[in-house]
Order: C-alpha cells, then structure tokens, then sequence
DNA sequence: TCCATGTTTCAACTACTCGTGAAACGTTGA
DNA sequence: TCAACGTTTCACGAGTAGTTGAAACATGGA
C-alpha cells in the first residue's frame, strides 16, 4: 500500500464519528448498511455523516453501492487491513515488541492464514 | 487501549513527518536518537521537529530523556503496538480479511508469542 | 405528474493544524 | 561569568477540516 493511502487512511479514521462508522460497518461485512440507518445508530445529521463518509471512502476504507432510493455503505477490509498491515510491517518493521501487542489477532491471523497447518519456520525476517 | 488515546495516536501518525519519525526511531529502539540529529536526518527545522515531537510523545508513540544539553527520542513500542492492537480487535473485531492482509506480521507475531512451541488451538474466538 | 423519502451538495462560519522565523530557555565548556 | 549550542516556545499568517442548516437532487409510490 502506498504512503499516501496509508495516510489518508489514518487521518480518516482519526475521527471518533468515523472510527464508530468503521465500527458499525465491520459486523456488517460486504452487505453494509443504508445511509439512513447509519445516521441514526450514529446520532449524526444526515449531511454530516455524508461528509464522514465521503472521506472514509475517498480513502479506501469503505465502498457504497446505490440500491433504489438508498446508498449502502460497506467496509473495506483490504483498505483498512492494508494500512494496518502497512503500521505493522513497514513502519515498526515487524518490531517484536509491537507484534506482542497484538499477540492474540496473531493466533488468528495464523490461523487463518495456515488453516491449521503446523506453523512453518520463519527463514527469511525481512520478507 | 482507551478510545481517546488511540485517536490521539492516529491523528498523530496521520502525517508525513511524523510518520518518516517513527519510522526512524523504530530501528533505534531504546536507545533513541537526538532532536537536532533527528531534524537534520529529515530536513525538518528545529522548532518543526519539536512541534511534531511533541505531538507524537503527546500521543504516547515516543518518549524522551535529557541527556546534558541533548534531548533523546525514542519510540514508545507499546504505544505503537496498543494502537495497532485496537484498530485490529476493537475495531476490525479481529475480521479474517483484515488479519489476512497482516499474515507475514502474524507469522512473526506468534513465532514470537509462541517462541517456538506448537500452534495453540483457538477455542474461543471472541476473547 | 406530484409528493415523500433518502442522500448529497452548498455556503457560511468556527476551530484547528501546519509552517516560519525570532526569541527564550537551559546547559556546557572556556 | 560569558558565549555557544541544542532545544523549545511564541506570535503570526495561511490553509484545511469540522459543523450547521438550507437547498438541491434522485428515486419510488400514489
């Protein structure tokens, strides 16, 4: 992921209305959620979060798709994933202290990505 | 991590220099680096630097000592890592998609967590 | 066609962040 | 004690983000 994108992606989801959004929005996975019913689990006017949503797409981080009268909004896992990916790998460098923190998403990630498969060994740290 | 803090560290982080100053300070690890050896290292002046240190040891992203006339910065890794952790499990919920996208930092994540034992079962995803 | 509904856009204002250069502060060594 | 150095603080101006309410736009149903 490039820079610039990880940027904007940060500075979007430096928001507490956004970070609820994004919030709201994971549980929903790709079916999302209409405009409407975000504003009102939200508490936010209806222009307010328009702009609130605007920039969480503008930065990849959620994607809107029009179903007759209604905008449904959905996260994007990949965006939000790829500049958390980017904090981890690029930025700490996969500083083992960091990695601690997120000692438990780890267990899953793994497992996820090995599908119960015995843990390979790391032979190369920097690739 | 609280709600607050993890806002603060990624209005913090949502910035070029402050971003390229982690990035710096990561590497360095406890033993930091100077102010001015930092400015000078990123083209920042020296009252730039400062208003940027300030933001990011604000956040909890770094720390600081005085060392005879010097100032040393270094990067706080659990302030880092708490809000990399939040934005994986509180926010994303730990969503295999999001997780995916961190596989190689997970790899290194549980090799370090595990240190080498076998892959412990996940029994209960949502703790 | 007309109206109600859902959503976005706009204009105006406030508040904040960023950047610059100068001044101030604290420490060290002469 | 004084000057040099490293760093922070301050005042200022420019630009950008956030909020609000009203208006505009698009769609679907009567």
């Amino acid at each position: 992921m490039e820079r610039s994108k990880v940027l904007s992606a940060l500075s979007a989801l430096a928001h507490e209305s956004r970070l609820d959004l994004v919030r709201l929005l994971v549980p929903r996975g790709k079916e999302g959620l209409p405009a409407g019913e975000i504003a009102r689990a939200l508490g936010l006017s209806a222009s307010r979060l328009s702009f609130h949503l605007a920039a969480l797409e503008q930065a990849g981080l959620i994607r809107s798709r029009k179903v007759s009268r209604n905008v449904i909004y959905s996260v994007d896992l990949a965006g939000i994933g790829g500049a958390i990916s980017y904090l981890l790998a690029d930025c700490c460098m996969d500083h083992p202290e960091v990695l601690a923190c997120c000692g438990a998403s780890a267990h899953r990630a793994l497992h996820l990505v090995a599908e119960g498969e015995e843990v390979p060994r790391i032979t190369d740290p920097e690739s």
